[in-house]
DNA sequence: TGTACATCAGTGAACGCGCGTTCACTGATGTAC
DNA sequence: TGTACATCAGTGAACGCGCGTTCACTGATGTAC
């Protein structure tokens, strides 16, 4: 049965906020796109009259996320705080997409990667601007290695089996982060 | 036909070592069992005299991995200087296995996540032996945030289709790691 | 040491299975009159 | 405004395909005598 066209715009950002979340949660080629379009309450046989294929999907999902990430006036210390927490790490699905799939992008379509550079710039030139400090060559390298520094530790305290050690590595890197700019 | 059992564990090896390579370059689903068959020389049939199943062969081949990592005497400075590289970069299968398979690896085998533990604590507890300075919680620290920033940064520096972009997430992090441990 | 034979690593065809994708069909939408 | 009809979003069965895994078979190994 044909949907209106309002019904038509609103299954499709259905579609693609399940995708980002399955995409995320189970890793691109473990989450089929049947199960993508019953998240989005949808049956798989229309999942063509939306996108081109699954790898469209993948590209548009990766512009689609990170849409009020750092909207807010963040530096890097106080980004880190939110980033290295708890609660993050338990939510693969719902949190950085740089942590979920950075493994996997690489070897995604030129698309994807282009819309991922976009999300990363767009996040770099908010954390710098929100640095303390002069130099704009250092508050950006300082956005550069603090968002390096919080992703790297959120892939591995979600990696390592030993509570503790996760928790230290949480700790360790959110120290780290609160030191950056506070020369 | 069957094989000496000196042939035979040296076809183990192979395996393992091939393991190790395909699933870091092309990803845990992707790297298929008959891939690496072949790439080790032999057929995918005999898979099942070495390993009980595909997750078996990935949690031995995490244990497998990084055997020469880190023996030398580095400070986190010193590895940053290579793991910051772009040979490395561009060597995903011949690379750090946590900047490969980070991401996938949450979703693996409690074996797999047990031994990528093991091998995490061994190279964090080099870095920070080899970090200078008195306070051994500190030298701790500095090689967790240390380590973080360059999983991160190379992460990042593989997702980004920009070249400028790339080499310079590598150059700010590695200026980063230079002035970890160097108050 | 030599021989006969049981063992078993490796081979390659075959198996289910789930996946991405296609397609004939349905029926609500929205337009032309 | 009301009606008739073309459009097309959504449905669900069906398709190839590649995957992990199994299995009957082969023939070199290595042991028992």
């Amino acid at each position: 049965m044909k949907v209106s066209k309002e019904q038509f715009a609103e299954n499709r950002q259905k579609i693609l906020a399940a995708a980002v979340h399955a995409f995320k949660e189970q890793g691109i080629d473990a989450a089929s796109v049947a199960e993508i379009m019953k998240a989005a309450g949808l049956t798989h046989g229309g999942f063509y009259g939306h996108f081109k294929s699954k790898d469209d999907l993948f590209a548009q999902a990766c512009g689609h996320s990170m849409g009020a990430v750092v909207e807010d006036r963040r530096d890097v210390a106080a980004y880190a705080k939110s980033y290295l927490s708890a609660r993050h790490r338990s939510d693969v699905g719902g949190g950085c997409i740089f942590a979920a799939l950075g493994g996997e992008a690489p070897r995604q379509s030129a698309e994807a990667r282009h819309a991922l550079t976009a999300n990363l710039q767009t996040l770099l030139a908010r954390l710098a601007a929100n640095q303390p400090g002069d130099d704009a060559a250092e508050r950006r390298a300082e956005a550069i290695a603090g968002f390096s520094t919080m992703l790297g530790g959120m892939l591995l305290a979600r990696i390592v089996d030993d509570p503790a050690l996760s928790d230290e590595v949480l700790a360790a890197n959110l120290r780290a982060c609160a030191l950056i700019g506070a020369h």
